[in-house]
DNA sequence: ACGTTTTTGACCTTTTTTGACCTTCGGGGC
DNA sequence: GCCCCGAAGGTCAAAAAAGGTCAAAAACGT
C-alpha cells in the first residue's frame, strides 16, 4: 500500500469492522509504535480518514489509562440527517434558516415536539449572545453538533 | 477496565447503589487497601466523581473510629428544575458541571436519552468555541435557555 | 514548478497517581 | 480536667501517563 497513512487507516478499518459492536478502542503510542511513527500521525489519520462524513465518531480521554475511541455511526437510519449535515449546512447559519431546518426535521418525524423546543431555544439569538459574524458562526456548529449527537444515537 | 479511579469509582458506585437508603459507609485505609493504592487516591476518587453536582453528598470524620460516609442526594420533582435554572445555575458553568446536571436530569426521568444526548453535544466545548470566560457565560445561558423550553412546555 | 498531501517534531493540556506532611478525634494516664 | 498518643482522615504539589496542536519540511502528483 502506498504510504503510511493509508496503512494505518486499512489497519483501523480492518479492526473496526471486527469489533462487535462497531467501537474500537485503542491507545495512541501503542499504534504509533506498531507502525514506527511519531503519535501525531495517528492524529492525522483519524483527522482525515475517520470523519463524521465518512461516518465515523472519534473520542479521547487524556491522562493515565487513557485512549481512542473509534465508532462507526449507523448511517442507514439517519441518512436524511447525515446528508442535512455535510452537504446542505454550510459553517455559518441565520436564526431563520436555523429555524426552518428544525420545523422540517419535526415535520418530517425526525424530531419530538420536545426536542424541537429545545434546539429552538438553543438557536435563538438573545442566547447566543455574539456579534454577528461569530453569532451565526456559533449557530451552526451548535445545530451540527446536535444533529450529530442524535445521529449517533440511532 | 481502564484505570484505577474508574475501578474505584465503579465499585463505589455498586455499594451506594445497593444500599437501601442511598447511604455508603466505609474506612478510607481498608478502601485503598483493597484496592492496593495511597490512601489519597480515594480522596482524589471522592472530589472528581462524587460531587454534589453529580448529586452525591461526602462526609467524613477523623480519628478513632473514623469514617467516609456517602449519600446519594435525590432529584426528583420538576420543581428541583426550576431551582436549577434560578439558583444553583450561576452566570457562567464549567462543562463538566453542566454534564454533571444533565446527567441527574436524565436519571431522575426529567430527560430522555435522545434529548440528553442533544443537550450534551451543545454544551461541549468545541462546539463552543470561544475564548474561556465568555465560554462558560454562553454555556450557562445555552442550557438555562435549553431546561427552560422545556418547562414551558409542561 | 506548483499545489496538495503526508510526515515529523517541538511544545501543550488534561487526568491520574503518588508521597510527604498536616489536622482532628477519642481514650488513657496523670 | 489536662495532656499525650495513636488512629483515623485531609491537603497539596510533584511526577507520570496519556493524548492534542500546529507549523515546518518532505514527498507526491500533474
Amino acid at each position: 500500500m502506498r504510504n503510511l497513512a493509508d496503512r494505518i487507516e486499512a489497519y483501523l478499518l480492518s479492526l473496526v469492522r471486527q469489533a462487535p459492536d462497531g467501537v474500537l478502542e485503542l491507545q495512541r503510542a501503542e499504534l504509533a509504535e506498531k507502525f514506527d511513527c511519531v503519535p501525531s500521525q495517528i492524529n492525522y489519520v483519524l483527522a482525515t480518514r475517520f470523519t463524521t462524513e465518512r461516518g465515523f465518531l472519534v473520542e479521547s480521554r487524556r491522562g493515565g489509562g487513557g485512549y481512542i475511541r473509534i465508532s462507526r455511526l449507523n448511517l442507514d437510519a439517519g441518512d436524511e440527517l447525515h446528508q442535512l449535515i455535510h452537504r446542505a449546512m454550510g459553517d455559518a447559519m441565520s436564526q431563520d434558516v436555523a429555524l426552518a431546518y428544525i420545523t422540517r426535521l419535526q415535520e418530517a418525524g425526525l424530531l419530538t415536539p420536545r426536542e424541537t423546543a429545545l434546539m429552538t431555544a438553543a438557536v435563538h439569538r438573545e442566547v447566543l449572545a455574539l456579534d454577528l459574524p461569530a453569532r451565526d458562526i456559533l449557530r451552526a456548529s451548535l445545530l451540527r453538533a446536535m444533529l450529530l449527537a442524535l445521529l449517533r444515537l440511532e
